[in-house]
DNA sequence: TCCAATGAGAAGTTACATCA
DNA sequence: ATGATGTAACTTCTCATTGG
């Protein structure tokens, strides 16, 4: 596979004068520039330069077909694909790397297709629950102001009363003659009332 | 155990065929 | 004629295996 054959000795004579291309050392061979294949117009025929042709379609079902049952190939495979489609085991090593490439690309494209869905769908979910927690924020924010002006309003009343005995306690409420009443401020765990709600359980 | 040779495969590139 | 696209064939590199 790594040998130079003739026509690589003959690009990488027109790179490297008579004799150099012999004294280089590895790593010089290697940050030579990238050669150029040769074209292959009108040189059908000649050794290692087959003119490239298409795959009948019959050819190609059956690499299909195998390529189907196992992505890779053995030799005994090869040789064996190679002689019932009439093509040079190179030939078929050849269509098998290019199909597994293409699988390969194929692959990574569903597979990015699918996480971009699941990355929509977590964004729009995200986005949603951003929304609720500013409503909820809000709703805190009133509930807040409504504690405060109750405590407000309470503590105006209470500084108005000659009682020194008032507490925050349900009890209290016997104060106002409200006794019996002390339900009607059960509010359920998890349960928000809205502001003006509260309002409505004293009234 | 080391090392060079070899083969296979992946990744990237090039050139050709075909089609709009 | 020409640019886009698909693909056969190629290059380069890496890794595993094998035999001396």
């Amino acid at each position: 596979m790594n040998q130079i054959d003739d026509d690589q000795m003959i690009l990488i004579s027109q790179y490297y004068p008579a004799g150099i291309y012999d004294q280089l050392l590895p790593e010089q061979v290697e940050a030579k520039p990238r050669r150029r294949r040769k074209k292959n117009k009108g040189e059908a025929g000649s050794s290692g330069m087959m003119r490239k042709r298409k795959l009948s379609e019959q050819q190609m079902n059956l690499l299909e077909q195998s390529f189907e049952d196992e992505h890779k190939l053995e030799s005994e495979r090869k040789d064996k694909l190679a002689s019932e489609l009439g093509l040079d085991p190179r030939q078929v090593a050849v269509w098998f790397q290019n199909r597994r490439a293409r699988w390969k690309s194929k692959k990574m494209e569903e597979e990015y297709s699918k996480l971009k869905t699941q990355h929509d769908t977590t964004v729009v979910e995200k986005c949603r629950l951003e929304n609720e927690v500013l409503k909820l924020k809000d709703q805190l924010c009133n509930a807040e102001k409504e504690i405060q002006r109750l405590t407000e309003c309470f503590e105006r009343f209470s500084s108005n009363s000659p009682s020194s005995s008032f507490s925050m306690e349900p009890p209290f409420l016997g104060e106002f003659g409200m006794e019996g009443l002390e339900n009607a401020f059960y509010v359920p765990e998890n349960n928000y009332i809205h502001g003006y709600d509260w309002v409505n359980l004293y009234t």
